[in-house]
DNA sequence: TTGTCTATTGGTCGCACATCCAATAGCGTG
DNA sequence: CACGCTATTGGATGTGCGACCAATAGACAA
């Protein structure tokens, strides 16, 4: 079975591994909690459970706990955004499309619960509410710049890049809070207001948007 | 000073109170909390001590602590709601304008953060969950036979006006997301994002739903 | 092979919480 | 005034948490 821990849980068969690796593993482990079952869940005997180590070892890398949270928040958010929205080139308005196509399906979920749970836990975590501002940031950047090209391309048509890309932001952050609470999803109206308010601002037909 | 409790903090003087009393006491004080601190600060101790009684009683008239948050959140939404677009009669266009306007001003923070708090714990407690979600449906029919009301006037022009009223809840919503993490305001267009919706929404020219 | 460095252990400590319960003491009734 | 009902106390129990630390044992170099 496994390669690493003891065969048959019996000697707990200690592994060493490089100070960069074991904490590269602590965060990743993290972020993978976060995502599936919210940030104070990450708690320094599940995290120490989860990658068959003491619980003293994740408080030997992260001395104060709501530092790995913060952290953990980070790497998730990042890694969804790069999922959502990558960096590479390609058609503006396809990647714009393909994005807000992405953020209708059940696995922007996760994402949804993940930027809830991140900022209302702001409200009491110094450090969280520091990474939540810094991601906040990227993911606003990201869209402005796909916007941006967008309109130097003359493709999309806004005075405003960073002010479209908020407003759109605000939408999906709208839509996205109500991920606990509702049983069926919005009617049809509503579920598409991202993509209703991106083609307004854009200046684009309505459908422009839509994956066919 | 107080009337009630021992004078000088010295004899534990107990104070005999009707269930019912007692019970809207302790409602209220957590509502309270729930408001100002957040919900996860209400707790069989801090609601005991708030009212100088044992946390033992809290638990005698919430034996689950967790009916007594959701209690409280419900108590504390309704409250607001009713402030924030009272139930009365008056010009539809003035109590939407006045409503939208009050989604602007900083006493509104608490209850962004109110909504916020609830909708991210909603995630693990059912009973909660539930109360939210009934409060949702009282703040979308409020919204919405105000609105309807205005177009039976002939001052408002939507289709649905049901659909609408959820459109200017989300994005109300995802305004209030930010909460905790913004430092200055949002640019003013993106202030006035719930403002600019309604009157698009219900055919309004711009400026309309802006108390002079 | 031996020695050294340090990643890792295996505990401990104190705190805050919900929950439960027998004993107590207000207060209205007779 | 005395009595009984019950609101309220005071304490106990168990859980999970972050934080802290001396002792241990991998792994690499000499």
């Amino acid at each position: 079975m496994s390669s690493r821990v003891a065969n048959s849980d019996s000697q707990p068969k200690r592994v060493r591994k490089s100070p960069e690796a074991r904490r590269a593993e602590i965060v990743a482990n993290s972020a993978a909690i976060a995502l599936a079952e919210g940030l104070e869940c990450i708690t320094m005997r599940r995290v120490a459970d989860e990658l068959a180590v003491r619980p003293g070892l994740i408080s030997h890398y992260f001395p104060v706990a709501e530092d790995l949270v913060a952290e953990a928040f980070g790497v998730a958010a990042t890694a969804e955004l790069d999922e959502l929205l990558p960096d590479t080139t390609g058609q503006p308005l396809v990647r714009l499309a393909r994005f807000l196509a992405l953020t209708k399906g059940a696995r922007y979920d996760d994402v949804s619960r993940l930027w809830l749970n991140a900022r209302h836990l702001s409200r009491f975590r110094p450090a969280l509410r520091e990474r939540v501002a810094r991601q906040e940031g990227c993911w606003r950047e990201r869209l402005t710049a796909v916007i941006r090209e967008g309109v130097e391309a003359g493709v999309f048509r806004t005075e405003d890049p960073l002010a479209t890309a908020v407003q759109i932001l605000v939408v999906l952050d709208g839509l996205g809070a109500h991920v606990n609470t509702r049983r069926d999803g919005h009617p049809s109206a509503v579920a598409d207001l991202a993509v209703t308010t991106a083609e307004r601002e854009l200046g684009l037909t309505p459908g422009a948007l839509t994956i066919p």
